[in-house]
DNA sequence: CGCAGTTTTGATAAAGCTCAAGATCTGTGG
DNA sequence: CCACAGATCTTGAGCTTTATCAAAACTGCG
């Protein structure tokens, strides 16, 4: 397999090496922030783009959607955070994208400076904060891969057998965002997202009604290989910090 | 922007906001792991998708690319890794993605169980750490943007100015990867990239010969608003670690 | 020189975007 | 309870970008 080329990298055409990038093992956090709690109304602004970034947050309940906003008013949509999730870590002492919050949620406000302090004390927090990060990057490479080489239909299916999984939703999704949200989640236009909707109707995979989506065969649940997996790696209560 | 309409969020089509991921500040690694080092011939694989992952590895001369391959053959390029820089960390045990050399490389290799250990004992270079698994973040999240909204002009030239950048090549880049791996990279056809390279030099951007490429116009180097800026936050030497 | 791999160019077709319009949904006020 | 307004969602037609297939030009090296 790519055996020892002069020169580059062979054009690979062969057969498969199983793609990859395992899911998460666990759904429930390890890490819980304890702090200041806020709610925020549908479509609320948590943070803005360049904004100094003092806190870090934790998703209580609601869904929360990063996004930046190109030169020329298109949007990206980077990521929806789901309760537990953490987001709103910088490299840098600014945000490097806004977060919104999507439908109604609730969220702990934690310190910066509290989380390096957190992180140099206890050992424990750290490793999962560590971790927590390499799933982000993980899955944003994941992602990567449905979008650079996947038609508009396999991106959506992805997508929402992603969801399902995330949310342990089972088959019956209640998609908290807009069709826009999706498109620019997958880099689509909301046309296609939508006619990507009514094809998989169409071939029976799904069955919809308004945002909420029916996973019906288990030919799009095999897409992602991964309903049925879960927590394997040692017990793990979550742990409470101030 | 984005007032907090009642529903969901609104399709921004108003004017700019910088897009923006700002560059890394240095190019001078901070963290220098000391141990053994191998040469690899172009072309050699590094590690394996699915191997166990016992080492990381920090690039000495050279350059490595990571890469996954699809079920269906097509391979994607996770990466590009310059010297200095770090990289098969993994969340699992395992390489979630291979490694191999392009062109002649010399590597550190360094055992996980060191790195950890290095971790949880040396704060700064815990901290060191910490941000080069941000930067790389970042780094995907800025790739994402031009892929997704790009085409093919656009993400070809952000890739040349973001090499120049982190190489330090000024104007005058010497490509070490080949016309293949860079579509893997970009998500483009070699055929797409070939023609797309003929477009810039057609227009006076850039100057090729071979994989030498000159770049001539302000205005692609624009595109990235990067080169100039270089190390502001403090003084530090590289720290060398056993 | 001639081979193997790489790069370029050409013709064709498909996927998805854009523009445009119609349908549905939701909340509000009469 | 109904009608209206604003937003969201769906569908259609034409067009642009890029992938695909095919083949020619180039490069480095034995």
């Amino acid at each position: 397999m790519f055996a020892g080329v002069a020169g580059d990298g062979v054009r690979a055409r062969s057969e498969a090496i199983a793609p990859h990038i395992a899911p998460p093992r666990r759904l429930a956090p390890r890490l819980v922030l304890r702090g200041l709690q806020r709610s925020h109304e549908p479509g609320a602004t948590i943070y803005t783009q360049c904004e100094p970034a003092e806190f870090v947050y934790q998703v209580v309940s609601g869904v929360v959607r990063t996004i930046t906003v190109h030169r020329d008013g298109r949007r990206i949509v980077h990521g929806f955070h789901l309760p537990g999730e953490i987001f709103g870590l910088e490299r840098e002492k600014i945000h490097h994208c806004s977060a919104e919050a999507v439908g109604e949620t609730r969220l702990v406000q934690y310190p910066v400076s509290r989380l390096n302090a957190l992180a140099e004390h206890d050992k424990e927090a750290s490793r999962e904060l560590w971790s927590s990060l390499l799933v982000s990057r993980d899955r944003t490479a994941e992602r990567f891969m449905y979008i650079m080489h996947g038609t508009a239909f396999e991106r959506l299916a992805h997508f929402l057998i992603d969801l399902a999984w995330r949310t342990r939703s089972g088959r019956r999704i209640e998609l908290p965002m807009s069709r826009y949200d999706i498109a620019d989640y997958l880099g689509l236009s909301s046309e296609t997202v939508s006619r990507t909707f009514t094809a998989l109707r169409t071939r029976g995979l799904i069955s919809t009604s308004g945002r909420q989506v029916r996973l019906l065969s288990d030919e799009i649940l095999r897409l992602g290989e991964r309903l049925g997996a879960d927590d394997e790696d040692g017990p793990h209560w979550p742990r409470t910090v101030p």
